[in-house]
RNA sequence: CGGGAGAUGUCAGAGUGGUCGAAUGUGCCGGUCUUGAAAACCGGUGAGGGUUAUACCUCCGGGGGUUCGAAUCCCCCUCUCCCGGCCA
């Protein structure tokens, strides 16, 4: 949730940001008049009720003192009834803040280029050159068709479309990446979590997935429960509504899950393939950080992510995200693409982000910064998703005759 | 899934209609004492909103109700523990 205060006492730069992400400025008029009438409301209120609890204190003495309070349960009764409509506007004035601004999107850094989509996203380097094959080199699921690596028809088969099996080699070669992942995460300081696979509708509101989202979500019939998207949710509500030392900052996490995602709206898109699946693993790091530590964790982060790549020999570019191609929660984000020479293109296998406050106000995480409360800072980012990486894998280290060799580092894991 | 008990500050634990944001112990912070530490003693110590700062409002698992007034009474929900069932 963006900071109303901040909208409120800096109108006009609030909004020319917001407005980079697509937010119209009567939405923010509008916003920031109910978060006036909201303050209005609830100082009318509490006056009301400073009153009443004055008066009840006082009955109280009466009665103690046997005295006569028929006069004063006249007034106490009066005010109370005349507390009604006030408690009625300030919990309709809430509730109409609430709805537009958990809606919010984030505020973008002033360092995010400007552009519209992602064709205006800024590639800050390649690492690795790709290599130049003597030969047509074949897109992934045409070489899982010749190694057998997938069964596409019986994974529609046991749930539905863009569901599928992955057999033999390949589901070993799956657990040696989420194994080599975890490891070197671990390496930089991410300590390793299994956590559920489903989360409340609380947690969901509290990394942003909910209530703009929920059709991209799997939801639980008649629970409220939904599958987790990614496990940016489970790590970083890990430490919902909790307030932090600052000696515990900062928190680095990293966990293996599966990832759920209705993928509403990408029909037609990358359907043949792994590459966008309803269900697919990922290996996540989530960094819960001080505020004027984000920046460097976010920068370690990124450099982790391509190390793997680099580790693994997969040519990739580096990109920052532009304005129009930023997520809702994300202040400033970086996508690794991995190049795939089947495709012919780089793809996103790894996306880091740094929400700043924003999950934080949402989530509630705070820490204490001496005698006041603060908002933490939160991070996310994939490291890496592993099934774009078998693609990664099976594109760039094919042979002319289909086969695949296995990059050096995860030999010792399979 | 069935039966029973419970949910209060860091923790333990009192409080069953007003003087309770909450006894007492413990932990933590500061001080006295000490060469230093421990012990002992003294003081401070929950959160959120709001204010320049006060005032003031809210919070005793969550929601609703009764009442002038609720930690305390009533209803619903959630969670925890114990017993039984089922089970990797």
């Amino acid at each position: 949730m963006i900071d109303l205060k901040y909208l409120q006492n800096n109108f006009n730069e609030a909004s020319a940001k917001l407005e980079k992400k697509g937010v119209e400025a009567k939405t923010l008029e509008n916003l920031q008049n109910l978060f006036t009438k909201l303050k209005e409301a609830n100082a009318t209120l509490e006056a009301s009720k400073a009153e009443q609890n004055s008066m009840s204190k006082l009955f109280g003495q009466y009665m103690r003192e046997k005295r006569d309070v028929t006069e004063l349960k006249a007034k106490v009764d009066a005010n109370k009834e005349a507390m009604v409509p006030l408690q009625e506007r300030a919990r309709e004035a809430e509730e109409a803040l609430f709805f537009i601004a958990l809606a919010m999107p984030n505020f973008p850094d002033d360092s995010v280029p400007e552009g519209a989509d992602e064709n205006d996203n800024v590639e800050l380097r390649k690492v690795l050159e790709p290599k130049t094959f003597t030969f047509k080199p074949k897109e992934h699921w045409e070489l899982s068709e010749i190694n057998g690596w997938i069964d596409f028809e019986r994974g529609v088969k046991l749930a539905k479309s863009r569901f599928s099996v992955l057999r033999g080699e390949a589901s070993r070669l799956e657990r040696a990446l989420i194994n080599f992942f975890l490891d070197t995460n671990a390496q930089k300081g991410f300590i390793e979590h299994s956590v559920p696979f489903i989360n409340n509708s609380t947690m969901l509101q509290g990394t942003g997935q909910l209530p703009k989202f929920e059709d991209d979500l799997f939801k639980i019939d008649d629970e409220d429960l939904y599958l987790i998207p990614t496990a940016e949710v489970p790590l970083t509500n890990l430490y919902n509504d909790e307030i932090l030392s600052e000696k515990m900052l900062p928190l680095l996490m990293t966990a293996y899950t599966p990832c759920f995602r209705k993928e509403a709206g990408s029909a037609g898109r990358d359907t043949r393939g792994i590459i966008r699946q309803h269900q697919f693993n990922k290996v996540e790091m989530v960094a819960i950080a001080h505020p004027d530590k984000s920046q460097e964790i976010f920068e370690m982060m990124v450099q982790n992510a391509s190390d793997i790549l680099t580790a693994l020999g997969l040519p990739h570019r580096v990109v920052e995200l532009c304005h129009g191609d930023l997520g809702f929660s994300a202040a400033t984000t970086i996508d690794l693409e991995v190049w795939l020479p089947g495709q012919n293109q780089y793809r996103e296998i790894s996306s880091i982000s740094n929400t700043r406050d924003f999950q934080a106000r949402r989530a509630k995480i705070r820490f204490k910064d001496g005698k006041k409360n603060r908002f933490v800072h939160t991070l996310n980012g994939s490291a890496l998703a592993v099934g774009r990486t078998i693609v990664a894998i099976m594109e760039n280290y094919q042979n002319e005759d289909g086969s695949i060799e296995i990059p050096e580092v995860l030999k010792k894991y399979m």
